[in-house]
RNA sequence: GCUGCUGUAGCUCAGAGGUAGAGCACUCCCUUGGUAAGGGAGAGGCCGAGAGUUCAAUUCUCUCCAGCAGCACCA
């Protein structure tokens, strides 16, 4: 960079510098004339009064900065500093702006915390849900079907006892289960809002007959369009508006394990936590405007008995109207209002929930309340939501008839709790570090032999335990018991029952426990008490 | 989608203009061993796909595809 000279005219704001205005037009020149249009631009746009500040590092070094800068560089600890990675970032954000690079580093006060932080960066990777789901056999992805998931056996177990404790929640709460077609008619779609929205993000599919000639075009030009669903909302009006609703039907809770598609831009697919195939537990409940608060209330409260289950906490916020949206002002006031009301209501609009408004956060059509969890080591993940609609049900004619008689509109509200059981199980992969809790491991026990004469003994303990429900396998493999331990405590096994010619004696097993050192010998009435217990998921226990 | 990087055995990775190697995993043999890797042998690869340069390409060039790190997007 040419060294240039800038007049400090005040140093009213920093002790250092800055430029006053009628001096800026100069800087701006000497900017641009030394090729640094970006800054150029930056100072250009200043508006009347704003003061731009710059400052020295010694006499040949001076660049725009807000600071503040500490008095000398010489304050820093070297050591504590690391450059960490280089990446495109586009200019003010905005995509089709040119696109500059970013270097990305690290300072603290000194090495240790520069060390405590790398540390847990370090800690971060090894949870990585992409590297524990492929040691773990979980699930893996492929070229053939990018950004959609091939669930392994192990990896599809956790799915169907998350799916079976979500049943049994949305049973208790007064939900009834429905399910949707895959694929519905564009114009289904275009009536919603979705096809101009997100018409590039949809799988579309021609509603005719391929053409199996070899050279000609495989679909017609006159081909019907169809698209895979990328959301439920649509289906599950399209089975609210069936027969006529009274308002005492109301309010109507449809859920659904909705599987969708979104052909999400490639470049933002990852791992589990973004595919382009996901099944949401969504739900939509229709409800009387005077239910709004209450039912916005119940859900919090399930919302808050599910996440503690599974040892998260979490804030609470309210994502508001969005620059662009559907819908008049005086709904949007009203919607907010609701959400904000039912929150404060609640108790919950507090510090300690985390509570905060996002202006501009909403969805197209409706404001959201927002779930975001933290996890085992600090980080947050925005999962669940729920959203007060007046315009789908406006847009696909959803109405009822009133006490009085009369046609209304029913609010719709979405909400979800997992958000998809891809990212939820991504998120807990990550949460737990792959040491599920033990209703949740895909295999909960693993009777391992020490010599080949209590094979028999062995397959009688995990006949027993699997009667009783436990997912057990046995290990009868001709391999020393050191070699056995190792293997299924990195394969995050919660509990190894060791057998040996003296536990065959005397029907017990030698239990080691992951995350435990030594070993409990116990009968296998007590391991089973012992393992039933703790294979009960956290909702049925007593 | 954008910028940069990467793509070799199931996994983690070496390698070099003349069609390939290690460790782990896998199979078989020996070993029956008391709480985080016992020993030996064997099998296993269209070097992401296509095109170009070359006598010769997995290696060099280009295009595409996918992944990774960011960015933008996320109903």
């Amino acid at each position: 960079m040419s060294a240039m000279q800038i007049d400090v005219v005040s140093d009213v704001v920093c002790p250092w510098c800055f430029i006053g205005k009628r001096h800026l037009d100069k800087a701006i020149a000497q900017w641009r004339a030394a090729g640094e249009s970006f800054k150029a631009e930056w100072a250009a746009e200043l508006p009347e009064g704003e003061e731009l500040s710059v400052y020295w590092s010694g006499d040949d070094w001076m660049d725009m900065c807000r600071g503040p800068h500490l008095p000398s560089t010489g304050r820093l600890d070297p050591a504590a500093f690391k450059l960490m990675r280089v990446a495109g970032a586009y200019w003010r954000g905005d995509q089709k702006n040119a696109q500059l690079t970013r270097i990305y580093g690290t300072g603290w006060l000194n090495k240790k915390q520069l060390d405590a932080h790398l540390l847990r960066l370090e800690e971060a990777a090894k949870r990585d849900h992409r590297k524990l789901g492929q040691e773990m056999d979980l699930f893996h992805l492929q070229q053939e079907a990018h950004g959609s998931v091939f669930w392994h056996p192990h990896g599809f177990r956790i799915w169907r006892e998350l799916e079976a404790y979500m049943r049994r929640a949305i049973d208790a709460s007064g939900y009834d289960e429905v399910k949707t077609p895959q694929v519905m008619d564009a114009r289904q779609w275009e009536q919603s809002g979705h096809w101009g929205k997100y018409r590039e993000n949809m799988f579309v599919i021609p509603d005719e007959v391929p053409n199996v000639e070899d050279e000609g075009p495989v679909v017609s030009g006159d081909a019907d369009w169809m698209a895979l669903k990328p959301m439920n909302c649509p289906a599950h009006v399209l089975i609210f508006r069936q027969g006529i609703k009274s308002y005492r039907d109301l309010p109507l809770r449809l859920f659904e394990h909705g599987c969708c598609h979104r052909n999400e831009p490639h470049g933002a697919l990852h791992g589990l936590m973004r595919v382009r195939q996901f099944t949401q537990d969504d739900a939509h409940i229709f409800c009387r405007e005077d239910q709004i608060v209450r039912e916005v209330q119940d859900f919090c409260a399930l919302a808050d008995r599910i996440y503690k289950d599974f040892g998260f906490t979490y804030a609470i916020k309210l994502a508001l109207r969005p620059e662009k949206r559907f819908g008049s002002d005086a709904d949007w006031d009203k919607a907010e209002n609701e959400l904000r009301d039912a929150v404060v209501q609640a108790g919950l609009a507090t510090e300690e929930y985390g509570w905060a408004e996002l202006p501009g956060e909403g969805a197209f059509y409706a404001p959201k309340l927002e779930w975001h969890l933290t996890d085992a080591i600090g980080r947050t993940w925005q999962v669940g939501t729920i959203q007060s609609d007046r315009v789908l049900p406006e847009r696909l004619d959803a109405s009822y008839i009133g006490e009085d008689g009369a046609r209304h509109r029913p609010i719709m509200l979405h909400r979800a709790i997992f958000g998809s059981y891809e990212r939820f199980l991504g998120i807990l992969i990550e949460h737990y570090a792959g040491r599920f809790p033990v209703w949740l491991a895909p295999v909960q026990a693993v009777v391992a032999t020490i010599v080949s004469d209590a094979d028999a003994y062995a397959g009688q303990v995990a006949a027993e335990l699997a009667a009783a429900g436990i997912r057990v396998e046995t290990d009868l493999r001709n391999e020393k018991i050191n070699y056995k331990v190792r293997e299924h405590s990195l394969a995050k096994v919660p509990h190894l029952l060791v057998v040996g010619a003296r536990e065959a004696a005397e029907g017990k097993v030698a239990i080691r426990t992951l995350g435990q050192d030594g070993q409990r010998i116990m009968t296998i009435a007590e391991a089973l008490a012992m393992l039933r217990a703790e294979a009960t998921p956290p909702d049925l226990r007593g």
